[in-house]
DNA sequence: TGTACATATGACAATATGTTCATACGTACA
DNA sequence: TGTACGTATGAACATATTGTCATATGTACA
């Protein structure tokens, strides 16, 4: 009982190129982190959360009224992005101001927004 | 009855700063598109197949074999990836062979393993 | 210490997502 | 035309994810 696996390896096309870029692939555990990032940022929530603290800090309150959602919807987003260090957060008093961890956070922001731009052109052409 | 966001508006701390920023913000249509993007970025057998393919085209039965998965994921995945014009096609008989379909692919990937890369350092001090 | 406000958290329901199996489609070639 | 191979597709299941409600925590201040 083949499965198709073992029919694609058995008569696997290109087994010399399977084998180059096999030793080029990065480390599974890497591969995993690179997607638990994108994963992050897959989301609109998070992503205008993203945005508007790109822009300038904001507490938890100004995220609700800026993307009209509820505290705890906010709250557990941004709980996601302090995990994985995309955002930190800042006490003072009963607020807390929260901005984004590092500067790649707005690269990668400005890098995907412009690669969406882009296929927005080419759609109306 | 006030819910959360009412709350939240109506004692909001920094409504310049909520405005501000509101009038900073992409269309709403643009961040689902930008959040879209990342979406697809953010599975690991997704951003696996581009990380191949970013070395080299390949063909479905090849992706099997270096993944070690079932042919009709990969194919899946393949469509998602299309639909998105992340990945393009080309058939040559029998055989269909992917490919980066843009070198901004090439470029997130890059920015993002970077970020995963620094953050990985930055643990182990 | 008690009250009010800003935020966090846990449980839950609804929805979305990924893989699998079975099977269909398309091409080459006998 | 029939068979074989490479790929695509649809249904179904399991799991993950998101927002909501209810409630807890922490801080300021009377």
């Amino acid at each position: 009982m083949k499965t198709s696996l073992e029919v694609c390896i058995t008569e696997g096309i290109h087994q010399a190129v399977v084998n180059t870029v096999d030793r080029k692939m990065p480390e599974q555990v890497a591969l995993y982190e690179l997607a638990d990032l994108f994963k992050i940022f897959g989301d609109s929530t998070r992503i205008s959360i993203l945005w508007a603290l790109s822009e300038s800090e904001m507490c938890v309150c100004d995220l609700c009224a800026l993307l009209k959602m509820k505290q705890p919807a906010i709250s557990h987003q941004l709980k996601n992005l302090k995990q994985s260090r995309i955002v930190k957060a800042r006490r003072e008093g009963k607020i807390i101001y929260y901005s984004l961890d590092d500067d790649h956070i707005r690269r990668l922001l400005d890098l995907g927004m412009q690669h969406v731009n882009e296929l927005q052109m080419s759609m109306t052409h």
